[in-house]
DNA sequence: GGGCTTTTCCCCCACATGGGGGAGGCGCGT
DNA sequence: ACGCGCCTCCCCCATGTGGGGGAAAAGCCC
């Protein structure tokens, strides 16, 4: 890619495409080194053309850009990613810097509002719209809330986190210095309240409800 | 708490409270409810006092200000929590607002930027300073790369993904259109690439590093 | 064509897990 | 003093899970 930012262009509508096309090479120092029209041509063009930065749409056919964005950022050396959206109330900008994303831009953002924002995370700095930090915060509200999960006593709570963390029965045992008889009891208790069928769904639900949180 | 904006301080350190509580006294429209030294205090305090916006340390002994914030934002008409911590490089941000913060604000903020925050998570709004997007944005680099979870094949990706769903195998089996020895054979594999003892581990790497989401 | 990976399926077997009981002690509020 | 919830520990038992093998078909790269 020689000199200046390389941009990789991965959204589905071809006008999309050619208007954010025409942004960035009209600006020196940013030039669009591919396109892709799905989240699987996404992943393994930038694999190949080794862009700085992908602007990635969120809703793409085959593999949406969570997932391409995901696939993308567990790599060395990956591309900055730059989710762009159409939706304002948007659930995803939590679920996208989950997967790596460096940014979240909304598509009606203006054009020196967009060079801006691709030249701010090819720099690796992070960049978050207004809109976007809203429905962020916002995405904390909808940590479903498990019923039973505040129901719990205290040494349940404890085997709960034990659990989430992978530990076996014995294990919390040895943790918490007790018997494995007892905290098979707790355990018990534990599935009983949040209505899980295993340890596996218990640990799920608290990961979903925020009794935990991934560190 | 008849009019204006009332608030709640939760810090550990004399100094910091009474800076905080001369700023917000001088401010039309907004005072100081109560004041509390520890989290367990806080969590008390704001079930009594019922005040509308809590600005909480992240550091306090006893009981920390995440899961002070926890134990208030799980109830009902609870009250706006602002955390507040006097660390740029924070990474309690990410925690915070799993935790069920409506902001984050650094202790260095300028007297009218508090009061300004204040009013704007009073009002419902989100809120979110500069810096401390950018330690959210870099939380997600924070997801702890397990080793092996790029190596996943994209069968062994779908079965991980209904793991951290909470189904059995059967119903994994059932999900992907396979017989249940199938799904074992890949839940095998899952487990050797993760590095993962039981399917329960396999869970908690997939949410560590960001596989996948608290939805 | 000959490897290679991936996906699919099968056998046997050890064991942790989870469900069903029961029981004693301890603190706490009435 | 009594009840109640919580923590602690124990028994039996069905079974889902995971580890050890093996194997066939399909697709892919060289």
């Amino acid at each position: 890619m020689s000199e200046g930012i390389g941009v990789l262009l991965a959204d589905d509508e071809d006008l999309i495409r050619t208007g954010l096309r025409i942004i960035i090479e009209s600006e020196p120092g940013l030039s669009v080194v591919g396109e892709a029209a799905d989240g699987a041509a996404a992943v393994s063009l930038a694999r190949s053309l080794r862009p700085d930065v992908v602007l990635m749409d969120v809703r793409m056919p085959a593999v949406d850009g969570i997932q391409a964005t995901r696939a993308l950022t567990v790599a060395e050396g990956a591309p900055k990613v730059l989710v762009v959206t159409t939706l304002e109330n948007d659930d995803y900008v939590y679920e996208a810097l989950r997967a790596g994303a460096s940014g979240f831009l909304l598509k009606r953002a203006r054009a020196d509002e967009l060079v801006q924002a691709i030249r701010v995370v090819a720099a690796g700095e992070s960049l978050l719209f207004p809109a976007a930090i809203r429905s962020l915060v916002a995405a904390r509200g909808a940590a479903r809330a498990v019923p039973g999960i505040g129901r719990l006593t205290t040494r349940e709570g404890d085997v709960l986190r034990l659990m989430a963390r992978g530990l076996s029965n014995a294990e919390i045992a040895a943790e918490l210095v007790v018997g494995t008889e007892t905290v098979k009891t707790h355990v018990g208790n534990v599935l009983a309240k949040l209505g899980a069928r295993d340890r596996t769904q218990a640990v799920v639900a608290a990961y979903e409800s925020g009794f935990v949180s991934p560190r």
